[in-house]
DNA sequence: ACCTGAACACCGTTCAAGT
DNA sequence: ACCTGAACACCGTTCAAGT
């Protein structure tokens, strides 16, 4: 008797999940349905991963790990205002081309970060790096705050419609970070 | 034959609603649950709202006009920087306070302002008032979504364990404060 | 006009039985 | 060791029948 070979993987399951998010929303991510595009039954995937509740953490980690990757690049510019530019036109850009993915990723923070703390402090490393050259060390941490907090405010304000008063949106993405900037900028260097 | 009276409303039902996220977050939010806290059986629910999707979203919307009407007063104070300081500090209470409630109000932020527009812009109107004494009326509206997108990504980015890395988050929360109060206050004056 | 029990479809999850 | 069908509990929603 040959034992019942894996016929699929936990990569390929959240692979299924986001696909299946990107096409119907996070109510489109069914255990059936992940199964089904992976090729097995449902009961199976609980081989892979416990609960609906931890595919779709894995799925949040897997969207922040992504975005990770794309902001790191630019946060080693040599000038800091362009590299902050950069940062910000990247995370926004992120936002723009996978709205959905965004959105969970940031409502399943909490459970995704959970095992893997890893994954934030990824994600978080070169901008703090970045900040360090602006404000100095004391206040990198701080400051780092003050831009991802700009910048995942405003992004899923956007996404969630929040700013329907009309005006600008690009405009006033560009005049936030070219205040924040100059806040920066201008703020004494503390620290070593 | 007398005609079944009304035996609840549809505030009873949102408010309901609001009690069992409170106490169980989300999840708990189930039309049998909502139904038997207002006395009533689960069908009779869809007299006053079509859909728990809809149940949500007017919870979301009832959270929101608290919010408004909370930052509301400390928007006229006579000072702008202590203005912004005290909508800040008010905004961020409000978070801490009702975490679920903040949560929920900005996942389905999308549905729940959707009918009624005046929600959203109610909360806004006066923000954006404070900001025009700040930076004029040509700025006051990015200087809103400035203000107010830094507010809401930190106190997200807070609630859902995004800060993990250490350091007084009080502290990063008042730096940013600050920060932003000076960046505004210097920025010159246009329009009117 | 609103309320109810019964019923339906759908979903997450478990498990004994297969290979 | 992994896969499957069958079964269970739970939930949102519909509807015919009651008052």
């Amino acid at each position: 008797v040959s034992p019942a070979r894996a016929r699929t993987s936990l990569e390929e399951i959240v692979a299924a999940g986001r696909a299946l998010l990107e096409s119907g929303g996070v109510d489109a991510i069914t255990m059936q349905a992940v199964a089904e595009r992976v090729g097995v039954r449902g009961p199976s995937l609980y081989k892979r991963i416990p609960s609906r509740a931890a595919l779709i953490a894995a799925i949040a980690g897997d969207v922040l790990d992504e975005l990770g990757r794309r902001l790191a690049p630019h946060t080693g510019l040599a000038d800091p205002a362009v590299a902050i530019r950069a940062v910000a036109a990247e995370y926004r850009a992120f936002a723009h081309e996978r709205p959905r993915a965004y959105e969970l990723a940031w409502s399943h923070l909490s459970e995704a970060a959970r095992p893997p703390v890893t994954v934030s402090v990824r994600a978080a490393d070169p901008v703090i790096a970045l900040m360090e050259r602006v404000v100095g060390p004391d206040d990198a941490l701080p400051a780092a705050r003050l831009l991802t907090a700009f910048a995942h405010g405003f992004v899923s304000m956007e996404l969630a419609g929040a700013f329907r008063l009309g005006g600008d949106v690009d405009v006033a993405y560009d005049f936030g970070v070219e205040r924040l900037i100059d806040a920066l900028l201008r703020a004494p260097q503390r620290g070593a």
